[in-house]
DNA sequence: AGCACCTCTGAAAGCGCTATCATTCGAGGA
DNA sequence: TCCTCGAATGATAGCGCTTTCAGAGGTGCT
C-alpha cells in the first residue's frame, strides 16, 4: 500500500515512510509530492505493519473489571483523554472475575495486542489479580482508590483512606457517638481504603467500632441495607461506600419514618452529579476520577518514554458538605 | 518468537502456527510438544504479525463522542460484553467534536488500526459525521436512540421517538393540557427522536406545542432551566431529555415552592439507577442501553462473518411509572 | 581546483506470523 | 510385494512497513 503512494509520488518507499514518520528530513519538493499522493489515494498507514517493522507502538490497554460504573467510567474517560492528546489508541479489556482462567484470558488478550503499556484499574480483586499476572517488562501503572501502599510499580492514587477518616471525624465532630459503614464490595477486604480509614478514625477517637456492613454497588442494595439499619436505634450516622448506596440508604430511612439528617446522618462517597440535587443535598466525598485517570496516563506515558523508575501520584479526595448530615437528635446523645 | 517455540518443541514453525490457529489437524504428539513449549516459554502470539500475515482480524473499534455519560457507558459496556464473548478486542476512539479536523483524526485512528469492523454510537452530530467519513468497505454498524430511519448500513435502534410519544400520551391522559420538553443537546436537532416524538404526540392530540427548551446533559443544567420554568404557571408537565435533567428540574421546582407532582409533573428518560430512589420516585422511560450495545455487536458480528446486507434491530423503550407525574392541580385545568 | 563532508535518497533486509505448495510417510488395495 | 492415496509435516513466500547501509549529489574549506 505504501508502495502505491511511492509509485504515484514518483519516489521510493522509504521516502514515503520518512515523511510519514518524520524521523529523517525529506526535501520539501518530495514531501509535497508524497503528501499529495497520500491525499489522492486516501492512504492510511497500517498500524500492524508499522509495529511489526519496529516502529513506535501507540496503543495502550486498560484493564478493568467493569467499565460502566461511575468511578470506572470516569477514570477510563480521563485515561482516554490523556491518551488521545498524546496520540495513543486505547483498548479496553475487562477481567470479569478473579477466576484464574478468566484472568489468564484477559492477560493473554492484552499481551497479544501490541501495547506500549497498560493501566490497571485496581479497584477490586479481579484486576489486582490480573495486574500481578502482567510481566514486569511491560510498563504497567496501577490506579486505585485505596490506601497508599509502597509498591514496585508506578501507581496513581485517590487516597480514600484519608478521606474516609475525615468524613468520620466530621460526623464525630457533629456529635455522633460512632459511625456505621456500609461498604461497597471491594471494601469488604480488610485493607480497603475506605473501610480502614473509617475504622482507624473511630479507633483514634476512642469510639466503638460497629461491625462493617457489606453491600453491593447500587441504590437497590443500599435500600435493602437501609431497611435493616432503620430498625436499629443505635445508628445515628452512616458512611456509605458510594453515593448510590447512600441514596438507597436515605430512601429506606425516610420510608421507615426516620428523617435524614434529623434522625440519621448519611455521608456518601464519589460526589456523582445527582448528589447535589438530592433532597437533602448529599454530603459526600468528592473523588476526582477523571483526574485520577489523567494522572495514571501521565505516569504511564513517562514510564514508556523514559523507562523511569516507579513513581506515585496521590490526591486526597475532599469532603463536600451539604445537608444530609447534621447533629444527632438530642435524645440519643 | 514463534521460532523459539518451534525450536524448543522440535517442530517446524508452520506446525506451531497450526496448533495455534487450529486451522489444520496436527498429530496429538506434536500438539502436546508444542503446547508444553508454549507453556514453558510463556509465549503469546503477536496480534500484529498475525494480522499482517493475513490471519483473522479480531479487533473492533467503537467510535463515540463520549464514554462516561450513562447511556454511552452502558452501550459501550454491552458492546464489550458481546465482543469478549466472541473473542474480539475493542478499541475505543472518541470523536470529541464535529470539527472536520477532529473527525478526520478519529477516523484515521480507526482506519490505521487493523479492525474487523466498527460500531458508531450515533447519539450526536460528531459521531454521525464520523460515521459518514468511514469507507463503505469496512463493516460499520450504527447505534442510536433516535427515530428509525431507512439507512444504507445496519443499525441498532432504541426507538425513543415512539417512547417519547407514549410518555406524552401518558401525561396528557393524566389531564395535562400540554407538555413541555427540556431537551438534551442532540435533541436540539429538529429530527431527534425524543423531540419529534414529543412534538408529534402533541400534534396528534391537537394540543399546543410549546417551544422546545434546549439544555445540557447534567442536573445542574436541568436546575437552571427549572428555575426559569418554575416562574411560568402554564407549565404543568415536563418531559425531560434524560433523568439527570429531570432531577435538576425537580429540585428547582421544589426550591421554588412548586411541588412535584402536585404542581408540576416530571417525566425523565433513561431510568438510571437512582431514578427509583428519588423522592418522589421518578417516572421515566427505561432505555436498555446495554441491550442496545449487545444488539449492535451481534449485527456487526454477522456482517463481519457473512458479509450480509444491512439489517436493523429496533426496540422500543418502556415507560416506567413511579410518582413524579400525576394529575394537574384542579385550578389549572 | 581538489578534497572532505554533509544531506538526501534508494536498495535491501527483516519484524513475527499465516498460507500455499510440495514433500514425506504410512496404510490399504491390487 | 508394489502402487496409490490421504494425512501430517516442512519449506517458502510474502503481509506493509521501518530501518540500517550505501551511494549520489552538492557545499565549503584549504
Amino acid at each position: 500500500m505504501i508502495a502505491d503512494v511511492a509509485r504515484v509520488a514518483g519516489v521510493s518507499v522509504p521516502t514515503v515512510s520518512r515523511v510519514l514518520t518524520g524521523s529523517v528530513p525529506v526535501s520539501a519538493a518530495k514531501r509535497a509530492l508524497v503528501t499529495s499522493a497520500i491525499e489522492k489515494l486516501g492512504y492510511h498507514p497500517s498500524a500492524a505493519a508499522r509495529v511489526l517493522a519496529g516502529g513506535p507502538v501507540s496503543m495502550i490497554a486498560v484493564l478493568a473489571s467493569n467499565t460502566t460504573r461511575y468511578g470506572y467510567a470516569s477514570t477510563l474517560g480521563g485515561i482516554e483523554e490523556g491518551a488521545r492528546a498524546a496520540a495513543y489508541t486505547v483498548v479496553i479489556t475487562v477481567v470479569e472475575s478473579e477466576d484464574p482462567a478468566i484472568v489468564e484470558e484477559a492477560v493473554a488478550l492484552v499481551l497479544g495486542q501490541p501495547v506500549a503499556g497498560v493501566i490497571v484499574l485496581e479497584f477490586d480483586a479481579a484486576s489486582v489479580r490480573a495486574s500481578r499476572a502482567l510481566p514486569d517488562i511491560l510498563p504497567v501503572v496501577g490506579t486505585s482508590a485505596g490506601r497508599v501502599v509502597r509498591r514496585t510499580r508506578p501507581h496513581a492514587y485517590l487516597d480514600d483512606r484519608a478521606a474516609a477518616m475525615r468524613a468520620v471525624e466530621y460526623l464525630l465532630g457533629l456529635g455522633h457517638r460512632t459511625v456505621h459503614h456500609v461498604a461497597i464490595p471491594p471494601s469488604g477486604a480488610p485493607n480497603s481504603g475506605r473501610a480502614s480509614g473509617w475504622r482507624d478514625a473511630l479507633i483514634a477517637a476512642g469510639r466503638a467500632v460497629p461491625e462493617l456492613i457489606g453491600a453491593g454497588w447500587d441504590p437497590a442494595s443500599g435500600y435493602e441495607v437501609g431497611v435493616r439499619l432503620a430498625r436499629d436505634d443505635s445508628v445515628s450516622a452512616v458512611l456509605a461506600g458510594n453515593d448510590e448506596l447512600a441514596i438507597g440508604l436515605m430512601r429506606a430511612f425516610v420510608d421507615a419514618g426516620r428523617s435524614v439528617p434529623g434522625d440519621v446522618s448519611v455521608v456518601g462517597f464519589d460526589d456523582e452529579p445527582f448528589a447535589a440535587m438530592w433532597t437533602p443535598g448529599l454530603t459526600t466525598v468528592a473523588q476526582d476520577f477523571g483526574g485520577l485517570g489523567r494522572r495514571a496516563f501521565d505516569l504511564l506515558e513517562s514510564v514508556i518514554r523514559t523507562g523511569a523508575s516507579p513513581r506515585t501520584s496521590t490526591r486526597t479526595p475532599q469532603l463536600v458538605i451539604r445537608n444530609s448530615a447534621g447533629p444527632p437528635r438530642a435524645a440519643s446523645v
